[in-house]
DNA sequence: TAGATTGTTAATCGATTAACAATC
DNA sequence: TAGATTGTTAATCGATTAACAATC
C-alpha cells in the first residue's frame, strides 16, 4: 500500500492532465510530456506508475485511455462516492452547495445537525437530526463523512461517525481528534493555512521572490 | 529564511501548546515536554527553535512567556492581520462568518463580488464591487487575500489582487494560477482532499489500521 | 559538584532524481 | 537495425532523529 500523500496527489494531477491530452486528440503519451504538463520529472512519473504496477510500452509510451481507467480505479473514481456532512452551519451549507464535488463524482447525499431550525428533509440535500446519522449511514452504506461542526462538538461527532461505520473523515474543526476505529482522518485547518501564508508573506518581505506553497492543483 | 512548510506548522502547534501549559500555571518548559504535547521528538523541537535563533537555558529549559512572544512574532500574530475575500458566494460567505479566524487575530475586513445582488456596503463585513478592490487594498494596506470565486474567474481575480499589491493569496479555486508578482499562493483544494481521503479509505479496506493523514492540528 | 538539559553534529530515513540497461 | 523510451537501480537531496559535548 502506497502511503505517500504527495504521490496520490500527483496521481490526481496525472489523471486531470490526461483528460486534457485526450481532449486534444492524443491517444498515447510519453512520461516526458505528462511530466511537463504536471510540473514534475519524467522519472517521477514512471516511478509513481511503477509503484501501482502501471506499465507502458518501451517505445510507445502509455495508452491514455487505459491509463485514465487505471488511475480512476486507484482513486476510487469509477463509482459515485456518497458523502455525508455533520454540521449544517455556514461552512457545512457552503459545502452542500459546492459544485466542484459533483464534477469529481462526489455526491453529498445528506447533512445532519443538532439544531432543529437547520433541518429540512426536503432540501435538494436533506438535513436530518444528528440522531438519524447512524441509521442513515448504515442503510445507505456511506463510508465518507465531513465534520463541519463547532470545535467542541467535533470529537463527539467523530465518535458517532465511527460507531455508524464511517471509514474516512474530512475534518474542518481545528482540533486533535482521538480516532478509535479503523478510520482515516484528513484534517483541513483554514486558520492554520492562513497563518502559514502570513508567515511566508512576512518572510518574503526581506528576500523577494515568487513562492507557491502547495503544488499547483491542475 | 526557513521555507519548510511543516516546520512553520509545527511552530503554530508549539505556540498553541504553550498557551495550554501557561494556563496550567507553568512558567518554563523543557523541549521534552513540549515535544510530547505536540507529538514530535525533543530533538525536533530544539532543531526548529535553533533555526529561528530561539535559545533556552542549558538546565532551565525555555521561558514560556518569552517563547510565546517570539513565536507570535515569527508567525506575524503580534498584529491584527487584515484579509479581504474575492467572491462572496457560498464558500466566501461562509468564510466571512467563520469565527475561528478572529480567535487567531485574523480579521476579514471586506469582500468583493461582480454580482451586484451580493453587494452590501453595510454588512458587518461589507461586500463591494470587484472594481473597488484595488483602491480598497491600497488605502487599507491589505497584504492577504482569499480567492473563492468560480474556477474560470480565478486567474483574473489573482491578476487584480497582484496589481492591487496583495502579497499572499489563499486560493480555493482548483486551478493552476499563473503568479506574475512577488506573491505567495497557498492552494486549498477541497475536491482533492476528499479524493485523497477516498484513496486511503479504499486502500485501507485491505490492510486495516488507523491512519491520520495530516498531523493533528492542536 | 553531580546531574540534567541544551544546541549541534553526524547518522538515518524517505522521497526525488539521474542514469542506464533492457527492449520495442 | 538504429534510435528512443521504459522500468529500475543507484545517487542525491532534504528533513528528521540520535547522540553527545558543552554547560548551567
Amino acid at each position: 500500500m502506497v502511503t505517500n500523500k504527495n504521490c496520490i496527489l500527483r496521481l490526481s494531477r496525472y489523471k486531470n492532465a490526461l483528460y486534457r491530452f485526450k481532449t486534444l486528440g492524443f491517444h498515447k503519451i510519453f512520461s516526458d510530456y505528462l511530466a511537463d504538463a504536471v510540473g514534475v520529472t519524467s522519472a517521477q512519473v514512471r516511478k509513481d506508475f511503477s509503484l501501482f504496477g502501471i506499465s507502458g510500452n518501451k517505445r510507445g509510451g502509455y495508452q491514455i485511455d487505459a491509463l485514465i481507467i487505471k488511475l480512476n480505479d486507484i482513486l476510487g473514481k469509477n463509482e459515485l462516492q456518497k458523502v455525508i456532512i455533520a454540521g449544517a452551519g455556514n461552512l457545512g451549507s457552503a459545502l452542500m452547495k459546492y459544485k466542484n464535488f459533483e464534477k469529481e463524482g462526489i455526491k453529498i447525499v445528506a447533512a445532519f445537525d443538532i439544531d432543529p431550525s437547520k433541518r429540512n428533509p426536503k432540501f435538494p440535500i436533506p438535513v436530518f437530526a444528528l440522531e438519524e446519522l447512524e441509521e442513515f449511514v448504515k442503510t445507505n452504506e456511506i463510508k465518507i463523512g465531513i465534520i463541519s461542526v463547532p470545535d467542541i462538538a467535533a470529537q463527539h461527532t467523530l465518535d458517532i461517525m465511527i460507531r455508524a461505520g464511517i471509514k474516512g473523515v474530512l475534518n474542518f474543526a481545528p482540533m486533535q481528534l482521538k480516532n478509535a476505529g479503523d478510520c482515516v482522518v484528513n484534517n483541513v485547518n483554514l486558520e492554520l493555512e492562513l497563518e502559514n501564508l502570513i508567515y511566508f508573506v512576512n518572510a518574503m518581505q526581506k528576500s523577494a521572490g515568487v513562492i507557491t506553497l502547495n503544488d499547483p492543483l491542475i
